[in-house]
DNA sequence: CGTTTTACCTAAGACTCCAATGTATTGAAC
DNA sequence: GTTCAATACATTGGAGTCTTAGGTAAAACG
């Protein structure tokens, strides 16, 4: 489990390329699999993941698709074509950051 | 520049590593060291900075030293023995979330 | 002598995320 | 067949961090 402070700004950009690679994604699935992909490191909660998928589609970068299951509705998010146009820049940007930090820090990445 | 979104949660991390580099300095050389380091890249305001030495001092992971320059009194922060302590772990725990976050975002990192 | 740089600081607000809570369906266990 | 866990959506209040904007003043530079 990570410094909850660090994930600032990050969010955005994790939804965003789980999106870009996966096509349509609902809520709850989007947090599980941040969850096995970070083998548990990373666990997004609810009151941060909504809020922010509606944030995003107000921007437009996202659109919804309801579908129903049985009873239950599943709300689908994807890409717009600006939200498509927008992951490779944050993508950039996040790894400028960390480029940076790296260089503020004076360390060396372990890879 | 950086989305300044992405600098929430690293700032403390600096702070404490450019201490344990350098030793003391003060506010006002903190700025600058980061702007250098990053090539400009990253400016501390210092809106953010004081703050956050305020709170690392009352925290107890820094102490001061008041020093005058002619008329002018320059702070210096210094590590104490708990601040230092304190720095590896946060170097790591960013590391880690880094790592964690390739994993996530599923890209490589370009070093 | 005026402007820039140095040097400290605070306050109001925006923004992001978390914890807590609420609702309801589905599937598995017993 | 009922209870519990997992699935699935969502909102609200609050905490924490940073930015914007402001305030004060000395030293250096032209």
């Amino acid at each position: 489990m990570h410094s909850p402070e660090l994930l600032k700004g990050t969010l955005q950009t994790i939804i965003l390329k789980l999106l870009a690679d996966n096509g349509k994604m609902y809520g709850y699935e989007i947090t599980q699999k941040v969850k096995s992909l970070s083998d548990g490191k990373l666990v997004l909660t609810e009151g941060s993941l909504y809020p922010t998928l509606h944030k995003l589609e107000a921007e437009g970068l996202l659109s919804t698709e309801k579908v129903s299951m049985g009873k239950r509705i599943r709300k689908y998010y994807l890409l717009t074509p600006v939200g498509n146009s927008t992951v490779s820049q944050k993508i950039e940007d996040f790894e400028a950051f960390i480029s940076t930090m790296f260089n503020v820090l004076q360390i060396k990445p372990a890879y």
